[in-house]
DNA sequence: CAAGTCGTTAGACAGTTGTCAAACTATCGT
DNA sequence: ACGATAGTTTGACAACTGTCTAACGACTTG
């Protein structure tokens, strides 16, 4: 169950995860993103009725938490999920909610 | 021991969960309740500097999105963590950032 | 260089929200 | 009934944030 050692997360990482994935819309940004292989800004623009200036921001916020890794390739930004940050991040919410009494061991 | 399945997510409490998650001092309480088997709200006062009226806010937006369940017991309410909720919603994120790639199962 | 496309930055604005104090309701003990 | 304790509600305020437009920088191609 618990191989997933592969990345930990810090208090601070935490919180912008958080709040990262708290705005729908921003949200629904990352799901777009997940669904390529490496997404290109314009197709988020194609897809969602907000300005580029707007996708931008949203997409710092996602790389400021660490939920997505973006590179510049010409002039072309392409973006993708960083899916072990993820699971790091849902790992970490369960156990910080995980019950402390052990009853089992 | 782990009881996954049992719950499954609409829209709509996704985004109220999220949302809940996303203030450092509701899920700092949010932990504290998880700590406990019942707790009543005057230790969360105890906890954490903030103002009775606060705390209620927060636990109301945590009822809310279903994260917490409350149930008065004469003067005091009680307050315990859904964990199958919790599991439910990192299910369905994690769903959502999913790679499309092959046709699993 | 010039023009066009892609993305970023700066500034502004509106809506949301975390917070408190104060007034209120409900319950308990005497 | 009275006073004390637990939590709620209301109204207000400050801080934050999602959004836009406009100006800018970076890259590609004539």
């Amino acid at each position: 169950m618990s191989t997933r050692g592969t990345y930990r997360i810090t208090g601070r990482q935490f919180e912008l995860i958080a709040k990262a994935l708290a705005d729908p819309r921003r949200m629904a940004l990352l799901e777009t993103i997940a669904a390529e292989r490496a997404c290109p800004c314009q197709r988020l623009r194609d897809q969602f009725p907000v300005s580029k200036a707007t996708i931008s921001h949203h997409i710092k916020e996602l790389v400021r938490a660490g939920l997505v890794d973006a590179r510049k390739e010409g002039q072309f930004l392409h973006c993708e999920v960083r899916r072990e940050v993820l699971g790091a991040y849902t790992a970490e919410l369960l156990r910080r909610t995980g019950r402390v009494e052990g009853a089992g061991t």
